[in-house]
DNA sequence: TCGCTTGCCGAAACCGGTTTCGGTGAAAAC
DNA sequence: GTTTTCACCGAAACCGGTTTCGGCAAGCGA
């Protein structure tokens, strides 16, 4: 009366092979066997080969957790998220974990994600995964000048590989966009398109990309042989509203830029709701550039140009680089960077109208909540 | 000379204190801690209390990979998630992961996260994941009136949960929002504006969702005395693109809507530009309603009405729910469902127009790519 | 031919837990 | 007062691996 029950397939499980299965179908010691698979020099190379064929040949995978517990590896990337409500990078999100997924899977690795709202809290979720070995090694995205997370991490000897750099890269392996180059480019494609006045709206200064950037932007202004006026820069606007702030500010200026530059798509959205208000044409009475790639700069009108970043590939490259470190490769050997690449989609054009035209065509329309 | 290395924190491990550590301190069986500690029937109340005392003092925290190694779970959650370039819940990923992550990291759990760019792929990868003892259960995001994802881990008897609701519920837990509610509320608050005639461009009808939807649009119908016009409907749009078609399509009809209803916000963001080029204005000559909540839909002009969904409070219903059936509740008691908020931000209005003044208006300005 | 390396592998301990099985002592039954 | 029954705990096996240690046999020089 149980047959029901027992004709039931398998359930759970599903039978993996173990080591053992591996060794008793060569006739050879478990510990022969582990030996060979890791690479321990004390086993004759033809054993080697005949042990690795009979494993691949009886599919034979290594329980990751297994080894972990004498190891303390179990082939997992981990990720803490912190987020904020400016957090301009959740649209690449998505593309990102793809990418560390993709590459991590590819070599049988997974990737352990967390969340957290605060610093403190950044660091307590990493410290737990340590504790419950849920993850090798970390990957440290948008990192700041000075970063706890690098701190902590290289005291207790654990892996880590930057998506950015820091102020000091002692121990550190990284990945980054060169942002810097993007800002110098975009410099000089507006110089080149006739711009004068060039404004610039830089991002959150903690993080370094914002330092680096602003460099870019100051090489750029020099190459072209425009004088730096530090009257045109604002600091630290990471949201759209901060960046619509930011436009009113640098609009209102007694010589108003022709473009603006801006360090983040997101916050770059803030232009376009004061050119509406002003009746400025994007494009033509004010040009604007920035930086991402965001999918939202594509809704706007025009179009926003901009650097796009390829956050999939970031991905792909920081989860090998996290793998490798976690192999036990030097840092040093590991520091990648690449450019962004530009996409012109028409919100940047030839000034239509001098600083001087501009300001006057401003001051007609300037409404009254402009301070 | 060693002694600054010596005075170092111990690197690495950062020593976890053992079942051992803690028997020895008390001076019993460590298989007896083991069995107090997991609720066996055969200890002693006086004595589990004392263990238990004693074990949180200690601070002690079972290694869930040695206990998965006994046990085939590790308290960890799977999320496997499917990109698609119509991926409209990008978005709210990182809102997402935040309540899975919370919900699972307050009761010592972690979230084990995976992507894919295919049905089989995703199936693949969850295998994978179970395989390697990486997930004790899955969260399946996006459930189809058909899911191979529910067929499959039904078939191995792996826990999950759905975020949506599917064809054959048996067996199953799942969370989800009451679309079909919100079409209905929708249906209802245009027609109190004064819509007599309501488009509907539904999602992909693979999905539960978009069936429950259409439901939900036609009760509201039918409530609001308002005829069905299956005209007026048009299903599976799940790009802005395809929602700019739709709305193409049914604007152009004899009888135009005056308002349309979508059934995703991302799709909706189509029917602006569409109105743009027309010359109609969003919430006056021509209302539009959707559904999710996205930010993009507030940098529309005007910003979209829609129903807001709490994906953060979804992550941490479904987290609670999954880790509950991995510890063996059954899946019937284990259902919840939540309705959307509404949002006025704008984009409907009472109609400007009749759906014959609508006509005219745009019979005149029609431009010629619309077919 | 003998002793000593050296190469190569097996046995066993170990990692940190879980689970089965038996045994002890006290209370209950007779 | 003895036997039986439980309640309760310890010993040991086990899970699937890794790593240490020791031993055997072949190879080498003397």
């Amino acid at each position: 009366m149980t047959a029901a029950l027992a004709a039931e397939p398998v359930q759970g499980p599903a039978q993996r092979v173990t080591i053992t299965d591996v060794s008793e179908a060569l006739g050879l010691a478990k510990s022969t066997v582990s030996r060979a698979l890791n690479g321990y020099p004390d086993i004759a190379e033809s054993t080697r080969a005949r042990i690795a064929a009979k494993a691949r040949a009886m599919g034979y995978v290594p329980l990751s957790q297994a080894q972990g517990i004498k190891t303390g590896r179990t082939r997992s990337l981990g990720l803490v998220i912190q987020l904020a409500d400016h957090d301009s990078h959740r649209p690449f999100l998505a593309e990102f974990l793809a990418g560390l997924s993709h590459a991590a899977s590819v070599e049988g690795w997974t990737l352990t994600v967390a969340t957290s709202e605060s610093e403190p809290e950044t660091l307590a979720k990493m410290e737990a995964l340590l504790r419950d070995r849920k993850a090798d090694g970390f990957i440290l995205p948008r990192t700041m000048l000075n970063d706890p997370r690098i701190e902590l991490l290289r005291a207790r000897g654990v892996p880590f590989v930057l998506f950015g750099r820091t102020a000091d890269p002692t121990g550190c392996a990284w990945f980054d966009i060169l942002g810097e180059e993007a800002m110098r480019e975009a410099v000089l494609w507006l110089a080149g398109l006739g711009h004068r006045r060039i404004g610039f709206v830089n991002g959150g200064t903690r993080y370094t990309y914002s330092a680096l950037r602003r460099e870019g932007y100051a090489a750029g202004l020099s190459e072209a042989g425009l004088g730096f006026d530090p009257d045109l820069v604002v600091e630290d606007a990471v949201t759209p509203a901060e960046g619509e702030r930011a436009a009113q500010r640098l609009l209102n200026l007694t010589e108003p830029p022709t473009a603006i530059l801006y360090a983040v798509d997101a916050v770059a959205l803030g232009l376009y709701r004061v050119a509406r208000e002003i009746g400025l044409m994007v494009g033509r009475d004010v040009s604007v550039m920035a930086y991402d790639g965001t999918p939202e700069g594509i809704a706007a009108d025009p179009p926003l140009t901009t650097f796009v970043v390829d956050f999939r590939d970031a991905g792909e490259r920081l989860a090998a680089m996290l793998m490798r470190r976690v192999r036990g490769e030097a840092p040093e050997a590991l520091r990648e960077t690449a450019p962004a690449r530009f996409l012109d989609r028409g919100s940047a054009g030839p000034p239509a109208l001098t600083s001087a035209q501009l300001k006057t065509a401003i001051g007609a329309k300037t409404p009254a909540q402009i301070t």
